[in-house]
DNA sequence: AACTAGAATTAGAATTATTCTAATTAAACT
DNA sequence: AGTTTAATTAGAATAATTCTAATTCTAGTT
């Protein structure tokens, strides 16, 4: 349960709440509700698009400062498909992503309970993985 | 065993070859050439300087068009690592990449014998994978 | 409530990998 | 050899992202 903010006024950022040591401010906020809300994966132009709808005057820049800060602070994740522009996802749980080449459409992909990464790769032993990456294209079945 | 060129002039295409129905110019078989060599997964930038050497005068635009032709004809795949410049790779097995963040190189990661996907990733019975791209960020033993 | 120092935001310029354009050259096919 | 088609080329264009320098905001202190 996260404390509430005692003014109750949405638009003020609570300061009782750790954000991993990221300072909410109103733009960061708006930012990240805007993922916390999205179903499907949103490119910084999607974002801003959204942001611009509950903050007109936003700029661009702000909204690329926003995702940064919050994926630096581990509060989303970036997420790359080719050379496309990054999209920005707010399911923190490891996962991986599928790219569905019919609609276009990016779902989300969760590893099966137990799953070792290492019954499944060959790696040498003691490597160190910081950060794992799958993703798929395909069409998912109609 | 590759039929050999009549004439057997190592700079005149062997047009008895199947490319994968690519037509072998002299610009896309050096750059073929430079990335069957290369061990380290090189960007376009890295290939045309290479290139530049065997074949000056070729253009950075004539390596990007050799790089896109050898990628659709499936002799070479592309490799991006987050948004940094596309990486190209003459290892067409299935294999995965790990990005060693203390040396900066990349490595081929193989999947273990008989390891299948489905055992791993919670997808839907029916899905079609048509390419698939797994990623690691870390750091060796050393 | 004003003061200050540091951080965040902003508009617009700059950067950079890549793609496009239009002209030239080379190859393949009569 | 002549024609057609495809490949190469230089340079311009594009687009996502980052940078810059100025302004504004915030939190902490008096």
């Amino acid at each position: 349960m996260v404390k509430q903010n005692p003014e109750g006024n949405p638009h003020t950022p609570d300061k009782t709440q750790d954000w991993n040591g990221l300072r909410m401010t109103k733009q960061r906020r708006v930012v990240y509700d805007i993922l916390l809300e999205s179903t499907d994966h949103p490119t910084a132009q999607d974002v801003f698009l959204q942001t611009t709808k509950r903050m007109p005057g936003i700029s661009l820049a702000t909204v690329y400062n926003c995702l940064e800060a919050l994926v630096g602070h581990e509060l989303v994740r970036q997420v790359n498909f080719d050379r496309e522009p990054s999209r920005y996802c707010p399911n923190l749980s490891e996962h991986g992503h599928f790219h569905d080449v019919k609609t276009g459409r990016i779902h989300d992909v969760t590893f099966k309970d137990g799953a070792k990464l290492t019954d499944f790769l060959n790696l040498p032993e003691g490597t160190e993985i910081s950060d794992l990456e799958i993703t798929l294209r395909g069409t998912l079945p109609s």
